[in-house]
DNA sequence: ACCTGAACACCGTTCAAGT
DNA sequence: ACCTGAACACCGTTCAAGT
């Protein structure tokens, strides 16, 4: 039952392969899944060895987002319109989130706490600087343009995420059967909406709508 | 240390006296602090005595949702414009969420999971369905508004949600040396918006600038 | 119907000690 | 520098038993 995922012959622990490994195994399991005394037997070391390399559990949690953050591709700048140029920023945001959708919750409150992550805040700032917002404004905005792309990919219907249980199988066809077992009477629009409560129909138009959907938002409340 | 906030005289348990003291604990001292055998010391009780009134934890976090979504007043359908009643049910959810920042996270995932979340999501699908929206669009941009009115307040700056540790000022301070200690060269514009990230200067803004933001978005992707 | 006692299989973390 | 052993103070949950 227990997968070992970890390299027969060992030769050191380190930060890296701590964090490759639990970044695997949170996209397979889930969040929970991950703990330091599994991520130990994953590498075939006592629990205790982990505090050598991470203080506590939440730095280990704080290296799987920085490694995440430090994937994103952020685009050059230049000298198309702004709003064009923070589609592409968070375009590569989100490219680089879709595929960690079990741990996306994890990346929301970890953006000003890493290097790259800040970097990433740094840019979409400075683009909306530009387009002459505060800097409140920018950088309320700007902190919840990058949240709102992890509730994109967390929300995302039929996505593992959604399904927290074990059996996935299980949990939508329980999620189904009470959507179906509603009274049309009082829920007429979301009996019509059910199926897409459950799966996604069109995984393409579902993020590019999204994104649209924060693009018209952030020009619709640009100074004038 | 451990505030006792039970009724001295205790009758009997019941689930709402179960529910309302998790969620009076949760708002003091966070999520992690709502754990079973807390809820049961705090009613005087065995810690099993629980599972008679819960299936287990999640039924008890489940039930602290429910709580709190059955608290949002959405308004009476009128005739004005979809968009204007659409402002009026997000506002209606944001005033019942405001005051729980600790545990907002607990509800995004579990709107569709408990009927006064449902009847929201209802109202906002037909809202959107008035506007020409699909079932499939309409579905998926309404549990996209709920969850950002979540992240609206959780992210607000300076808030307790964001300050998870236990000891706020010494986070905040933490916080504020960070940031200040960045490279001027690499992160001009994040530096001019610092202390944006760390306090809130006017809440009402921030709220209703968000609530402009998702409005626009939700217009901005309206069907032709 | 409503609650307790004892037990199980887990957690994160500290601290002293080993090599 | 890098890791182990033993121990502490917690968890959620089950199962049989009490009233």
């Amino acid at each position: 039952v227990a997968a070992q995922n970890k390299t027969p012959t060992r030769e050191r622990l380190s930060r890296d392969t701590i964090v490759a490994g639990a970044l695997a195994l949170a996209d397979r399991d889930g969040l929970d899944a991950v703990t330091i005394r599994r991520l130990a037997t994953d590498n075939s070391v006592t629990p205790m060895a982990l505090y050598w390399h991470f203080k506590d559990k939440d730095a280990v949690l704080g290296a799987i987002a920085e490694r995440i953050y430090a994937n994103v591709a952020i685009p050059e700048a230049t000298d198309a319109p702004w709003d064009a140029q923070l589609r592409s920023v968070l375009d590569a945001v989100l490219a680089a989130i879709r595929p960690h959708p079990l741990i996306a919750d994890l990346l929301a409150p970890r953006v000003m706490r890493s290097e790259p992550g800040l970097l990433l805040a740094e840019r979409v700032i400075g683009l909306l600087r530009s387009a002459r917002f505060s800097a409140a404004q920018a950088s309320q905005t700007a902190s919840f343009l990058l949240c709102a792309i992890v509730i994109l990919v967390t929300s995302e219907p039929g996505s593992k995420a959604a399904l927290d249980g074990d059996d996935p199988d299980a949990v939508h066809r329980s999620k189904r059967a009470q959507l179906e077992s509603l009274d049309p009477k009082r829920f007429p629009s979301l009996l019509e909406s059910a199926e897409f409560f459950l799966v996604c129909d069109d995984e393409t138009m579902y993020f590019s709508q999204g994104m649209d959907f924060l693009l018209k938002g952030t020009i619709g409340i640009q100074p004038a």
